[in-house]
DNA sequence: GCCAGGTACCTTGCATTGCAAGGTAATGTA
DNA sequence: TACATTACCTTGCAATGCAAGGTACCTGGC
């Protein structure tokens, strides 16, 4: 496999990384308040790559769009934490998309089945 | 649920759908020589809606990096059509992104579970 | 023959968004 | 006081999906 497949193999498993993000994020925040930084912990135990630039936009954005909110709170180790939790519209959309990624699932099937 | 969360979701919705897209046109390709329109057709049947603008650019891109090729051929009703298959690099992509694919699955599972 | 309608391919411009890089601030430690 | 660590955030770039619009070929009715 060359330099250019590689490029190309690694890019498309970027763009599928990229469009689970968003549920991944809700999905750890969903076990429990957690803060920035112990979001991209997890996140990379579970094996995806995300990084602090793009981690803090995105929970702006699920914060103006009600998913999220935040309590800050003192660490016994530095400065101050913002601890995010999903409100009740959050949880419901954990849900649907819980839903959404099952039937993905299943498109894919279908399609594999078919070769 | 209002207006503004269905925007959300249909959002999120949206992007994992493109993180998707490359990977589910080469699986339909993988199936059998087929043309343009009836790649939109079979995303269609497999509940992925993609339109053209997307399409016809994300194909050039696949035959650009070598995963595809494409040959003309007459139709009997309406102007030639392009062929496309995987070349043997892209049937080689597909199993990689298949495996990815699983990882992914397990990614999210190991999120869901924890829960 | 010609034109209307259908089929098929392609391009342009915009908006979104992930990410690299760089910045600010609070706390702990030597 | 200086430096390291932890934590949060912003800026600018590049990739890319998509709406909209465009070109070209073929068939069938007149």
């Amino acid at each position: 496999m060359d330099e250019k497949q590689k490029n190309e193999l690694e890019n498309t498993r970027a763009q599928m990384r990229k469009g689970i993000l968003e549920f991944c994020i809700l999905l750890v925040i969903s076990a429990g308040k957690i803060y920035a930084s112990d979001i991209l912990k997890q996140l990379e135990r579970a094996d995806l790559i995300v990084v602090e630039g793009t981690l803090y936009p995105l929970l702006s954005r699920l914060k103006n769009t009600g998913l999220l909110e935040y309590t800050w709170e003192e660490s016994k180790s530095g400065p101050p934490r913002k601890y995010y939790i999903l409100t009740k519209k959050g949880k419901e959309t954990v849900k649907q998309l819980s839903h959404t990624w099952g039937k993905f699932n299943q498109s894919i099937n279908s399609l594999i089945h078919k070769v």
